[in-house]
DNA sequence: CGAACCTCTGAGCGGGCTCTGAACGGGAGG
DNA sequence: CCTCCCGTTCAGAGCCCGCTCAGAGGTTCG
């Protein structure tokens, strides 16, 4: 469990999700990574257990495949949305079916991520779905992440270091949200590339370190340093001074 | 939820809508995003039930197709005003039943939109119904949008820069309502093409970068820019200089 | 019936982004 | 002190993303 992002529902307990997909590898790799988040997570394979388990489990926010074996994504959506209708819903999609299937829906405030997708970017939109929908506990759980005199709003994707703005690319942002969750915790690089980047990404480690020193020249450029290496292990994000 | 229109009654609960609509995806996406927008949202698929929710929900507003399986549009809102005369009605019809069907019903205060709609237009009409008839808690809740010096009159359709008027296409006017009514966040081209254009629009995310072009051409032109590409992201717009 | 406008498609271009490979430097341990 | 290895950084190739232009069809309006 993580204490620092411990998001629970207005009663208490952990906010609770249903993964859905008949791949086994994704639905586990997924369910993993949100138990790991301190959430209630039970999982589906078909539209039909789905279903069964939706209104069984009444979860509040819903990860579904588009393509499942049996049926529709869509029409698992309207029939959950029949007993729950303000369940949120991040939908899984293949690239090439997004533009077609998906119409429509993120105009209602789901969402949906593409895969291969990244896990950091998963667990991302479905903290800000629910946030939007104000099924979180803490209303003040804002798109603001802040790290000593280093800010990230998630919303307009901005990135400030004692006021003055950084552009960031998508990767490098990516993994500087990856940081910024968890301060003064040694990240190693296996844990940095499984979440930051995509599942099938067959890359090396050093992909990290290259991009950690983007970071640097970008955020602690001439500053005192906040990204610290650790030998062996990793690295971490403190605020500079500790 | 979304803090920025948080619209609500004189008595500061949300504000009602009873959607209306036989196909099930078109009912879907239409609650979905009154929802989004924070509204009570209940639906209906015929008018036998369309007419008992009303009896029961008591709706501000009534988002009604004119083409119902068992019975006419129109009957429904004599049987829906005989109970509520002063509910707000934005009739959805087909195109060629414009003319013949709809005549009269705007002079009334009602409106309507033509399917296929979209969803920004579609929230517009529902909003200025809603805010001419006074149900909304802000009576200061004017048509007016102000984003830095970029001014949008809804109801005069007029934009306006540094207090000079620019002429928009319909399109180009949807396009900037929507990034309007979300200053600072970024917005998806699929969140763009989702509201923007019509639900059974199948083209691809490349005319949302086409319009944006055209937007700055006349809303950045030579002035400092307001709207920002987040590379991998989407879109932005935020008011100049910060 | 013609003209102006609007919307969308397609193609080309420019540049940012991502990753590979290699060289360099410094720490740790023998 | 030497050596090995880990980490850093540079340079460059290829790709993909986003921008723009030109033009075809459709619609509206005079």
């Amino acid at each position: 469990m993580n204490e620092r992002t411990a998001l629970t529902r207005p009663d208490g307990t952990p906010v609770r999700v249903l993964v859905v997909d008949d791949e086994p590898d994704i639905a586990e790799v997924v369910t993993g990574v949100l138990r790991y988040e301190g959430w209630d997570v039970r999982t589906a394979g078909t539209g039909r257990d789905a279903v069964r388990e939706g209104l069984d489990f009444r979860p509040d926010a819903v990860v579904l495949d588009i393509m499942l074996p049996d049926r529709d994504g869509l029409s698992v959506l309207r029939e959950l949305r029949a007993a729950q209708p303000h369940v949120c819903v991040l939908f899984l999609t293949a690239r090439d079916t997004v533009e077609d299937r998906v119409t429509g829906i993120t105009a209602g405030g789901d969402d949906y991520v593409t895969k291969p997708f990244s896990l950091e970017e998963l667990v991302a939109r479905l903290r800000g779905l629910l946030r939007r929908a104000g099924m979180t506990r803490d209303l003040a759980e804002s798109a603001q992440l802040t790290v000593g005199d280093l800010v990230m709003d998630e919303d307009a994707r901005e990135v400030t270091r004692g006021g003055t703005g950084i552009d960031l690319s998508p990767t490098e942002f990516e993994l500087l949200r990856c940081l910024m969750r968890n301060p003064r915790r040694v990240l190693s690089k296996t844990q940095l590339l499984d979440r930051v980047w995509s599942y099938d990404f067959g890359g090396q480690a050093h992909v990290v370190e290259l991009y950690v020193s983007y970071l640097r020249k970008k955020i602690d450029a001439g500053r005192e340093p906040m990204i610290h290496t650790v030998r062996g292990a990793g690295y971490v994000l403190k605020p500079a001074g500790r």
